[in-house]
DNA sequence: ACATAATGATCCTGATTAGAAAATTGTCAA
DNA sequence: TTGACAATTTTCTAATCAGGATCATTATGT
């Protein structure tokens, strides 16, 4: 019946986190001081960690244990298995404010964990685009045309061209404005929706 | 005097828990399926416990994983609020197989709910891919360049024209292949990590 | 051909697990 | 107080496994 989905195993979840980071075993090794002979073992579930190790692997890689156990959410996941849905820019759901257009894309999937958006900049400077935005997640920003400038609360701005991303916590302060030399940007965002709300919070935020 | 918070072992945390809930080690050996006198060795720091009795341990007593390790709480929120990484495709991490090429975006952040990946599509046909893929999570696919054709489980086949975009369930069979007339595509996809275990299923399920 | 990465095969020391036996603790009646 | 007596906990013993080192092998990329 229900459709247990194969039970991961620390093999599993250590392989998995070594290559979304893009590590080698050796350099896996290196950071968390547990020799390459073991960790290929783990990784083949010819040999799982013991207490020391799990909390040695948690500190020395920041990894938080229960990403080590790869213990099913339960709830907080709805968990529906078959959702599609096409995102054109011309049936995105349209909000305009000062410094953007926003396009929402795929606006009629409910309750999903990311919300692409393709927005069109106007400013050009961070004096134009006034206070910094400030919302709750993460966001990935990338460039479809023309050429950015990143500002944000704690780093110098950033420029970015063409074919360029950028990831942040979104909570930080930030703002997109056009780079010298360009009328207008056009960039593909994805904004982590994991909280819940923001979809509301974000369209009130920059309304 | 220093801040000497008691690094509390595997024992300690035990011991709580048990008296916390008045068990005999009897009654708690019963509940957990381990033994009397492995739980006491445990709970003198004699002994801790492996991967697999951890796991176990939380599963029959329904005890958090983080709540074994003693990590302190700071509410499940690691919450770092500055972090921000630029990604570009030459400073990805290339990852390939049969069907795509991958480039994963900003591995130097971890943690993140988000992974964005640039991927080059090779494959021309349903069955010049394979087997559908499917793993954990959501994803987002935006089209670069090239045209391409979406396969899922649920749905009949679909294209999208650069500039277009779809969202679906991952744990929905899916695969991307170009569309005809063109060489190759390239597409901007972006997973949710909320649950971990992707980039390997992706990996090891193509390699 | 060369370097890097991943895997496999040994081998070895020490740690883990579990079952049974010993020791401890507590309770109650004479 | 003392002697059963049972419940609880600790120790003992043996088999298994974790964890590390080293060498050989196979891809993969330069």
């Amino acid at each position: 019946m229900a459709a247990r989905v194969a039970p991961p195993t620390l093999g599993t979840v250590m392989k998995s986190i070594r290559s979304r980071n893009g590590w080698t075993l050796k350099e896996m090794s290196a950071k968390s001081g547990i020799p390459v002979s073991t960790l290929s073992k783990v990784e083949h579930d010819r040999l799982t960690l013991s207490y020391d190790k799990l909390q040695q692997l948690s500190q020395r890689l920041s990894i938080r244990m229960a990403d080590l156990f790869a213990e099913e959410e339960s709830d907080s996941a709805p968990r529906v298995t078959g959702r599609r849905s096409v995102g054109t820019i011309e049936q995105a759901v349209r909000v305009t404010t000062d410094n953007y257009d926003y396009h929402y894309l795929c606006t009629d999937l409910r309750q999903k964990r990311m919300i692409p958006i393709i927005t069109r900049i106007r400013a050009h400077s961070a004096r134009e685009f006034g206070e910094l935005v400030r919302h709750q997640g993460e966001e990935f920003i990338y460039v479809l045309e023309g050429e950015i400038e990143i500002h944000t609360e704690f780093y110098d701005p950033v420029a970015l061209k063409t074919g360029q991303g950028i990831y942040l916590d979104s909570s930080m302060g930030h703002a997109y404005v056009v780079a010298e030399g360009f009328d207008e940007a056009l960039v593909l965002g994805v904004c982590s929706s994991a909280d819940e709300g923001l979809m509301d919070s974000l369209m009130s935020l920059h309304g």
